[in-house]
DNA sequence: GGTCGGTTATTTGTATGACGTATTACTTTT
DNA sequence: AAAAGTAATACGTCATACAAATAACCGACC
């Protein structure tokens, strides 16, 4: 379901912004350096000024970019990034497939902000995020009984665990979120048995914010973070 | 030190940028609604279409505007928007003055996230790092001493703390952590003796990071969010 | 010799006019 | 009434030209 390429009548625009934002991901522009000229890009891609421009403009807006006049346009350093910005978040993980810096870093948060999302879940659902939550439970079970894509159902879960509280910036963290958690269940997915020795955790969590039940809700998913850190931990250290 | 109008003489699409990023974050252009036609921003503006067009992509990059052929340029729901951007912050603290429901997730955000990041920052600061910090630590005292800007002095620490930890994505948030605790500085700084008050603890947090006890980390930073809290809460019930 | 000041070259910034293209909405036909 | 075709519309792209900022160079003067 993830598509490599960009879409195959993208704008021409969107063409080169993809193909700029992976190439400064995957390092082959390093910060610090400066991008060829604009009427060198415009040889190189084939494209007008133009189209050259205003994918510059959207990378200089996602804080990868700085352009000056008479110096060029220079790659900002990593600090400077939206690094939740879900285009650095696809380019980066399909590039370098998620290096060692970025898995452990993204474990840490994913332990930071989940168990706190699970209880603000827990205090705050609507019965709507509480009706939604159970469903996505529900097409876990399915995906584990052979109806479906587990991995997908088990990231609708997570996001929904996220949202479920009404914090905006909790919420706004599910698709860097989703960069660890979908290698997560996909070893899960690979293991004999994986995906139902989770579910039960799974369910508990979803109770327990059913029930409005703060603490045990941080508790269940603290359980999950540990499963999935040794997972990870297990294929890292075996030089994934 | 804040700048309320964009740079004097910044180029035109910076202008534009500016000027409808705030008027987007200020609900004059609502989500779901779509904003005037190209041609027709370049009457209002008295810029050319490339103007226009860029400052565009540049809100479109931030997830702000989903701009479509035939159709226009529409608004995005708020929770489409990089919320962690610099500028869309900027935005919205400026336009709205941080709304109630803002100041909520913020504090929330800070009160999840400042003192993982104290704790790890006790485990994995460098050298460097804690000298950075003890310096920021004595311009606090300096500016409690009646020697510079204490505001910034205390922002300047925090920042530092989520900084020192090494991971990538809670030092990205230090921007929008900025916005709430400016505004609880800016509270304590105007109390008789509040600054003066929140010394002994950052002190505690400075030696604790120094020392490397994560836990004495974690509560100190505890305990100035408490006080953050309260004095914000105070704050906002009297209808701040 | 070194510093100051002006000149030049390079790179991005802006303007204009024209045409391409996707998509909606309307109209016509069956 | 449904389907097919058509027209209108708003963004997408191109080519060219010139403006403006600024880094780098060079010469004059102290």
């Amino acid at each position: 379901m993830i598509r490599p390429t960009p879409a195959p009548r993208a704008t021409f625009q969107e063409q080169v912004l993809d193909q700029l934002g992976r190439d400064i991901c995957a390092g082959r522009y390093r910060p610090g350096e400066v991008l060829p000229s604009e009427t060198e890009l415009c040889e190189r891609f084939h494209f007008s000024r133009i189209v050259i421009r205003e994918a510059v403009k959207s990378l200089a807006a996602k804080g990868m970019l700085d352009v000056r006049r008479k110096v060029g346009t220079l790659v900002q350093d990593p600090a400077q990034w939206n690094l939740f910005d879900p285009d650095i978040i696809t380019w980066r993980t399909q590039s370098s497939g998620v290096d060692r810096t970025m898995s452990r870093d993204l474990m840490e948060l994913r332990r930071i902000v989940e168990p706190a999302a699970a209880r603000l879940a827990a205090q705050r659902a609507t019965p709507e995020d509480r009706r939604n939550l159970r469903a996505a439970y529900d097409a876990m079970v399915c995906a584990v009984a052979g109806e479906g894509d587990y991995v997908a159902a088990d990231l609708a879960f997570h996001t929904l665990v996220l949202s479920a509280g009404g914090n905006q910036f909790v919420r706004q963290m599910h698709v860097a979120m989703n960069a660890i958690l979908r290698g997560s269940f996909e070893i899960v997915s690979q293991k004999p048995g994986g995906p139902a020795f989770s579910l039960p955790m799974h369910e508990a969590l979803c109770r327990a914010i059913e029930q409005g039940d703060a603490a045990a809700a941080e508790r269940a998913s603290l359980v999950l973070i540990d499963q999935a850190d040794h997972d990870l931990l297990e294929r890292l250290d075996l030089g994934g």
